[in-house]
RNA sequence: GGGCCUGUAGCUCAGUCCGGUUAGAGCGCACGCCUGAUAAGCGUGAGGUCGAUGGUUCAAUUCCAUCCAGGCCCA
């Protein structure tokens, strides 16, 4: 007889292998044709909200890895709150506005560029950036990431860019926006400002001089040697042009400064450590060192010009460096970075006699009308002719040229516009905010304290043309800011209805309310500003043109969450809007990850070879692994990705799925309401993994609240792969496929079985949200169930499992079943065993343990997988199989099963062969047989 | 150069805050079993000077300092 037809084998349809990257998108369309994201929304609503306010991605490029990070946590951050019983609204939003954009769309334009009106430009921008937004939403689905993709939000609808508008008015109102001057790359030829992304970095032969700058007055309480000297800071530079714009000599607080013998009656001012260097190129080798001088007691003396004849004030900065130079640095804050910050600090102002063209002012004795860098020769002989010029040479470097051009760019300040940090007191208040907030990691906070504690004023302005314009107006009289209530709320409306284009297409007079005059002079005629905002500016107001606005959102958000990199971008900006503007921080929490570097914890970058494209991922693994990666990495620190460790995951997600699988295929005749077994009815060791399921419910549900996944992911797999495979399902088998189908031994392993499954299923859901609804429509039904698994709920630990008394009875079992495989193990090894059916185990253990197993006496040969268990009360003979001279309270011996092997179950029993009308087969399964028939 | 952060088996992670038995898990690997989860399943085993060096301490993976490697943000 063929007994094999009388076992109930697993059976299902759900495959073993996934395909991921062939049905995910099935699973998408199927998804979207039942319309599941409205489904969420709709069945959610009433319930508390937790929004996770989207930072907007850049609408330029596909996505990479480090896009695909970001939006899959977020995507499971979202799901599991969903699942939580919030209700989630995920909202996605692009940057479209900015440089980058810009430039591609010049770049693509060419020539042509010069043919298109401000207005045809900006159209242009519009249309690639919307290209990119197709492209990269279609990305972000293919991920799984589930979201209002229908209605995002962009920073270019014009109600956003009329948000822009009005939140940048706020700033105008209430004082905070101020003019001032600050140097920027600025190319005289094509007559434009650059950014950083625009210039080019190329070898240069630039003149270097050496300038002395004497200091007035006596240098008190120094050296005796320099009595009767002057004292004479020397300068190096390799822009000449510069000196005519110097306002200070910048030393370093900490470097040892000496002065040494120069022309006669003079002692010259040089960092110790470039004292050989500088004399040999001056040729004067010899020169004796006068004394010691320290640069804090020289912070504030003046030194004459050497051609204005004015001060130069002495300024103490740490960016001088000792690499070149002289250690005294020239220092005009209109024309270098550095110059300008440390100017500031001095109250200095950022001068710069130079026109757009590159031309000094007429204001500039001896210069005006010339072009910079012819003026360079003409100022090496002005200073020699006085001088105060000690040695000229030339010197090649790196310099920076326009991209457009290919000339050299100068260091230019221009009027710009800033949010001020302390004429309100943005700054304490914003510092404040964010002690309010919680910071995820904690040392979030020190970081972006830090950089609101040590930033200067915010620079808004920008001299671009795809952007939303600083809304303001001044007056062609008197040159006064025109701004009141009336003309931002004029404003306001205009951008609304025709977004921000309406600037750059009307005149001032047509952009303000009709009468509007300057208050200071009466003025009717109006300049209306050129400039366009920074687009931090325009995602740092998200919070007010997305949160506020929409009615299914609020204000302000649970969580932003993005890379680290954002203390200095969204959530810095986003707080500085939003403290100036409403008083606190639009976020209750900021959650950061780290960047995604390769096998070795490098970057990623084109020159290294070692991107990993996610599209590479997903068509190669599925989107699925690239969500595992995600869930099991701490992507609190920077995280690794290689083809090991994606291959990695792969098996990782095997045993998932394949445990999964398994639990399908033992449950094909289950139907839950009619067949479920009553709790107290239940067998105790499946009650005991039901007990063991709800420690691992309570740990996930907790990761999920403190977004923790990773302990999720390893407890979910040590789960399946101990506590299931290795040893529930596996001492389960014999029960299941041999008992009767309809008994209560079977259906009381099937109900656990069902209830850990459907449990399963829905605690990945969030992660793996493909595998679990394809596992949940393979799952047995129950009346009532959701019709997508992400409509349920994650489970909850369920008092009615709970028992830790049932665990405490069962741990010694398993301890010593770690025991009885050791020894079957060895007994394989020498060939006493093949299958560890044909073992029975004499157990002697000591009275402690006896007393503990006794009861379970019964269920030991199913646990242990063995034919039979022979427990006997003793002494232990000291040493364990396997065991080295510790005293085990158990010894254990394997000897071959008494009986034949049962034919249909394959356990061995002295009873086989006893029934004639079934020679080959033990008396369980012969009562299994008959219950079936 | 500055600020913030990271470094535990081949891989992903525990443990380190509040120093103290042979530093754990899973995967991978090796060997074996099974062939009724089968492009599956089970078992056993081998892997770590806890980045390096100094210091504090009776005792340091754990505390401190320096260095090395790497990351983000500034310069």
């Amino acid at each position: 007889m063929d007994y094999k037809a009388t076992l109930n084998l697993p059976s299902t349809a759900f495959p073993m292998r996934a395909d991921l990257a062939r049905r995910e998108p099935e699973q998408l369309a199927r998804w979207e044709q039942a319309r599941l994201y409205e489904k969420i929304r709709a069945s959610s609503q009433g319930r508390r909200r937790f929004i996770l306010h989207d930072g907007p991605p850049y609408a330029n490029g596909h996505i990479h890895i480090g896009t695909a990070l970001n939006k899959i946590l977020k995507d499971i951050i979202v799901r599991s709150r969903q699942m939580a019983g919030y209700d989630a609204v995920y909202v996605p939003g692009w940057d479209c506005h900015g440089l980058p954009i810009e430039h591609n769309v010049d770049k693509e334009l060419g020539d042509r560029k010069r043919a298109l009106s401000l207005a045809q430009v900006r159209q242009r921008c519009r249309q690639y950036a919307e290209r990119f937004i197709a492209i990269q939403r279609e990305e972000f689905k293919r991920l799984g990431v589930m979201g209002d993709w229908e209605r995002p939000y962009l920073t270019m609808d014009p109600r956003y860019e009329a948000i822009i508008a009005r939140e940048c008015l706020h700033f105008g109102l209430s004082g905070d926006l101020v003019r001032s001057r600050k140097p920027i790359h600025w190319c005289f030829t094509c007559r434009t400002a650059l950014a950083e992304a625009e210039i080019e970095y190329e070898e240069e032969s630039s003149p270097s001089i050496y300038v002395k700058f004497p200091l007035e007055g006596p240098p008190e309480g120094m050296s005796p040697e320099l009595a009767g000297r002057r004292l004479v800071a020397v300068i190096w530079t390799t822009t000449p042009w510069t000196i005519p714009a110097n306002l200070a000599v910048a030393l370093h607080p900490d470097y040892a400064y000496v002065a040494v013998e120069g022309d006669p009656g003079e002692a010259w001012l040089i960092a110790r450590d470039r004292l050989a260097p500088c004399l040999q190129a001056f040729g004067r080798s010899g020169a004796r060192v006068l004394g010691a001088i320290d640069p804090r007691r020289l912070e504030g003396l003046r030194c004459r010009h050497p051609l204005s004849g004015g001060d130069s004030l002495v300024v103490l900065a740490s960016h001088v460096t000792l690499d070149a130079g002289t250690g005294c640095v020239h220092t005009a804050p209109g024309h270098g970075r550095e110059d300008y910050d440390v100017g500031r600090r001095y109250g200095l102002e950022a001068y710069s006699p130079v026109d757009d063209d590159g031309r000094f002012l007429p204001e500039v004795p001896e210069f005006g009308g010339l072009a910079v860098f012819e003026a360079n020769p003409r100022i090496l002989q002005a200073l020699r002719a006085r001088g105060s010029l000690i040695h000229a040479e030339t010197y090649t470097h790196s310099y920076p040229h326009c991209w457009r051009c290919k000339r050299p760019v100068i260091f230019r300040a221009t009027p710009q516009w800033f949010i001020a940090m302390d004429k309100n007191g943005l700054r304490r208040r914003a510092l404040e905010a964010i002690d309010r907030v919680r910071w995820i990691p904690a040392w979030g906070r020190e970081r972006i304290y830090g950089m609101i504690q040590n930033r200067p004023d915010w620079c808004v302005s920008r001299q671009r043309a795809w952007g939303v314009p600083i809304p303001v107006f001044t007056c062609e009289g008197c040159g006064a800011l025109v701004l009141n209530e009336a003309i931002a709320d004029h404003v306001f409306r205009l951008f609304c209805a025709h977004g921000a284009d309406v600037w750059f297409e009307r005149e001032a007079g047509e952009l303000v309310p009709a009468g509007t005059r300057c208050p200071a002079c009466g003025e009717e005629r109006l300049r209306k500003e050129s400039d366009i905002l920074d687009v931090w500016f325009d995602s740092g107001v998200s919070h007010a043109a997305v949160l506020e606005e929409r009615e299914d959102l609020g204000w302000p958000a649970d969580l932003y969450l993005e890379g680290s990199d954002q203390h200095r971008g969204w959530f810095h900006s986003s707080l500085l809007t939003a403290v100036g503007t409403r008083g606190r921080a639009p976020y209750e929490a900021v959650l950061t990850h780290g960047f995604v570097v390769d096998a070795e914890g490098r970057k990623m970058s084109k020159s290294l070879g070692n991107v990993i494209a996610p599209k590479e991922v997903i068509d190669r693994f599925g989107a699925e692994i690239l969500r595992l990666w995600v869930a099991a990495s701490d992507y609190r620190d920077d995280i690794r990705i290689s083809e090991t460790i994606l291959s990695q995951l792969s098996d990782a997600y095997r045993r998932i799925r394949n445990t999964c699988r398994f639990l399908l295929g033992n449950l094909y005749d289950f139907e839950p309401a009619r067949h479920a077994v009553d709790p107290p009815a239940m067998r105790e060791i499946d009650r005991l993994f039901l007990h063991r399921w709800q420690r691992l419910v309570e740990k996930a549900r907790r990761a999920y609240g403190e977004y923790e996944f990773h302990s999720i992911f390893h407890g979910l797999h040590n789960f399946c792969a101990n506590d299931l495979s290795a040893l529930y399902l596996d001492i389960l088998k014999d029960r299941l496929y041999a008992s009767a189908a309809g008994s209560p031994l079977r259906r009381s392993a099937q109900t656990a079985l069902y209830l850990l499954l459907e449990g399963l299923t829905r605690l990945v859901a969030p992660i793996l949200p493909f595998t679990a609804e394809e596992i949940w429509r393979h799952l047995p039904s129950r009346p009532g169930r959701e019709e997508s698994v992400h409509l349920a709920s994650l489970p909850e630990p369920d008092p009615l499992w709970t028992d830790p008394e049932l665990a405490a009875r069962w741990e010694p079992v398993f301890r010593v079943r770690t025991e009885v495989t050791r020894a079957l193990e060895q007994a394989r090894a020498e060939k006493r065993i093949g299958q560890s059916l044909e073992a029975q185990i004499v157990l002697e253990a000591a009275d402690e343990l006896y007393v503990q197993l006794r009861p379970f006496a019964a269920e030991l040969p199913a646990v242990f997988i063995v034919s039979a268990v022979d427990l006997r009360r003793g002494e232990p003979p000291g040493a364990v199989p396997g065991e080295e001279g510790a005293a085990a309270p158990v010894s254990v011996r394997v000897e071959p099963a008494p009986g034949r092997k049962c034919a249909r179950c394959w356990v061995f029993d002295p009873e086989v062969g006893t029934f004639p009308d079934h020679p080959d087969i033990c008396p369980r399964c012969r009562r299994a047989l008959e219950e079936s028939a």
